[in-house]
DNA sequence: AATGTTTAGGGGAAAAACACCCTTTTTTTT
DNA sequence: AAAAAAAAGGGTGTTTTTCCCCTAAACATT
């Protein structure tokens, strides 16, 4: 009977133990031990190689070192451990984020257990186990991998902080020194390029990509 | 040897198995079942008391009827059910919320498993249990609670939630499973009560009152 | 000199968003 | 039980936003 070694990293307390528990539920595998950031795990991979697993659970939001960060430095340094990324995002980029970081599998925290098992076994067995959703990003990402860096010019940057206020087109237009069908192109664009429907869309990129700093 | 009966509400089923398992563990407690989201917990109690535990842990952010609704329902209809709240969310008007909701106590997260346990004891044995924080905060809403602060009615925050995605008003409303009228009766209202213009003033309001977070 | 590419802007229509004022029903308070 | 407040939504009209397609300079490149 083979066993082999996981470790847990969440920074909820709560929920590492609990999965710590439920994967020492799973026969074949053992939880080493768990971390509730990506430094702690770093700290522990390099004070002694007992205390490298075969696998590890890995949550992204965390604090000091995220899991991104965390992913690359151990497929840069301990090239047999697989990562198995575990979170509640659901966000297309972070996904991608992670398995080029290294990942070898994606899950969702409403997985089932059946499932989280499964994937383990698949892990450890085949190096990878990937969900329909994940083999469908991967695909997309791979055809149309338009990782274009997206590039503004410097009035479609003003033009994005003054849609971040409540100022009507028209007004922002006036601050511009623009005609409002100048702006109305300014925003067409922009919405096109940044694959957003609205004005809200475009308010929300510029925040997330801190254009704008509410 | 008393068993009390427990049920955990959670969106994320990997969580919500795990919490369970996790409980199992302890003496005294035994996990009837487990529910995705506050609607199935409300099926579950009308259609037999055998469903009816004696504690209920439940999380917070779900779809359908998330945690505060549902524990207004609880108290409300079946006063001797306990409710836990086990969060994430650490802001102290979502504590309160729940609190006032009729919650017996609430944990984040990262809480460690001893103290779980201590709670679940303590809930069944006194009827609550309160972390120095909560009690703090308790403590601090009955004496300085003057700040004029504006107070949101749930159906008001989950429609400023949807505002800062790019649906339209007409999708919230199907979303919220209300009429596009109601909708942009709960936009007027809002767009008085925060002084703002238009839906970007109300995303803004939203971000940096930490009721949507980007 | 011919071609291409930004940059600035126009026209028009359809869809949303916004404003305001009003009714009914239910719930809460007094 | 009466009054007040909250919750849901109807009507109508105006303004803004969104979409799509189209010019014409101004540079830039080969």
């Amino acid at each position: 009977m083979i066993n082999y070694t996981v470790v847990v990293v969440d920074d909820h307390n709560l929920l590492s133990q609990a999965i710590a528990g439920m994967v020492n539920g799973f026969s074949k595998f053992k939880v080493l031990y768990t971390c509730a950031n990506g430094q702690e795990l770093v700290d522990k991979f390099t004070k002694s190689p007992e205390f490298i697993p075969d696998v590890v659970l890995m949550d992204i939001n965390m604090p000091i070192l995220n899991g991104i960060e965390t992913t690359e430095w151990i497929t840069k340094n301990h090239e047999t451990v697989n990562v198995m990324a575990l979170s509640v995002e659901d966000e297309d980029l972070t996904i991608l984020k992670m398995l080029k970081a290294g990942a070898v599998s994606y899950l969702l925290k409403d997985t089932k257990k059946e499932i989280l098992e499964k994937a383990l076994v698949e892990i450890v067995e085949n190096g990878f186990y990937h969900t329909q959703n994940v083999t469908n990003l991967l695909m997309k990402s791979v055809s149309g991998n338009k990782t274009k860096e997206i590039v503004f010019k410097d009035r479609e940057l003003t033009f994005m902080q003054y849609a971040c206020s409540e100022l009507t087109y028209k007004e922002i237009a006036d601050k511009m020194c623009l005609s409002p069908k100048t702006i109305d192109g300014y925003r067409d664009v922009l919405f096109t390029k940044l694959n957003v429907k609205n004005r809200v869309g475009l308010v929300m990129y510029a925040i997330k990509n801190k254009i704008y700093t509410p």
